[in-house]
DNA sequence: CGGTTACTTGACTAGCTTCAAGCCTTGTGG
DNA sequence: CCACAAGGCTTGAAGCTAGTCAAGTAACCG
């Protein structure tokens, strides 16, 4: 089996130092929210959505998790409880490992706690941009930046968005219906292309 | 001078790579959202708010740096403009200290890269929980949340609230006077103290 | 073709924001 | 020691708008 080039901790490497593989099916959680971090985690297959909860039981989808990377590294090597709660999004094949054995491999790989730094400063960034999206007034601007953010091309070319509104509301904070009002007046207003029901930017 | 042992990068080495200080005056910018992110910044003295602004010039408080702590690290990391706005809260001594020479001193300190990897981590988790703070539907749960994040002491110490109404504002994204009245339903409710006008959690 | 999921629309409501005005507290200078 | 300025806090009234609920319609998939 090949080691994957995209893979942040290649994972033959990961279950040489103890990580183990398991399936979850869809909709299946892999932790909560305020449980206690036990566990490294990289996405063999499949995908994880990663949200918080409000009281209210609102869930905000924070990002989405694919193969090759990886997730609940902030809790376990800072010793929190679990900031948001990992979910399989569809049927996913996850690794996990302990926190000692994660820092053998570390040792022991210093290249890879380089490439984690990079993985890390990534997220940063995307915990960045996120915030700015809930930090906008309007749902128009929220749903500007939303689908900014997460634009394939460069500035000037026009794509189909890959989101249903419902998860760009997920991602916003917002209700659907205000997504979906919100959308046709920035159709009406040329900031979107709203053809046949499918959305453009 | 003795090199401080709160700092994340020993602040002589940072000096020895090339790393510049300079001081900036209350109010004064260091870099903003959406300049070209070309330096790793570390506080040496005074206070940076790092914040980003809305269409409509509103400001949402992401954190405070104190001194012996880093910022502008993820964009310079991926290459990306700044998400964020820096801002010296007041008089403030920063050092800079460009992306080739920051790479040169994590190759010859490895032991450098790995505490700024943990660092990382635990601005990831604060990150995780700013969003968490804007996810609260109303403004008791922002508010409660906000505090519960920034508690020095244990769930059962009450201590004294060290920000302004405004500051709350900045920080959870509402405004002064929603503030103010949340509080004080809180504080009838028994879930803030106010005395005096201090609140206490 | 039937069931499921995604999308749409309208009416109503709650509550945050906005604007305006004024009060309290603190620190400073004469 | 007092006066005053400035920043922080408070209050009230009014309006806007995102959320909610309810009832559909359209597209997709097996």
């Amino acid at each position: 089996m090949a080691s994957s080039k995209k893979s942040v901790i290649d994972q033959n490497i990961l279950i040489t130092y103890g990580g183990v593989a398991k399936r979850y099916e869809k909709g299946e959680l892999i932790y909560q929210e305020g449980n206690i971090a036990n566990f490294f985690y990289q996405v063999i297959e499949g995908k994880v959505r990663i949200f918080c909860a409000n009281d209210e039981g609102k869930e905000l989808t924070r990002y989405y998790v694919l193969a090759g990377q990886t997730f609940g590294e902030a809790p376990i090597l800072t010793n929190k409880p679990y900031a948001c709660t990992a979910q399989a999004s569809a049927s996913a094949v996850v690794i996990k490992i302990g926190i000692e054995k994660l820092l053998n491999l570390l040792h022991d790989f210093p290249e890879i706690a380089n490439d984690l730094l990079f993985n890390f400063a990534q997220k940063l960034y995307a915990s960045s941009c996120s915030t700015q999206i809930l930090n906008g007034q309007t749902p128009e601007e929220k749903i500007t930046r939303f689908l900014t953010h997460n634009k394939k091309g460069g500035e000037n070319v026009i794509e189909r968005v890959p989101f249903t509104r419902q998860q760009i509301a997920d991602f916003t904070g917002l209700r659907v219906e205000t997504v979906i009002r919100a959308l046709l007046r920035m159709n009406e207003q040329g900031k979107v292309k709203i053809i046949n029901r499918k959305v453009y930017f």
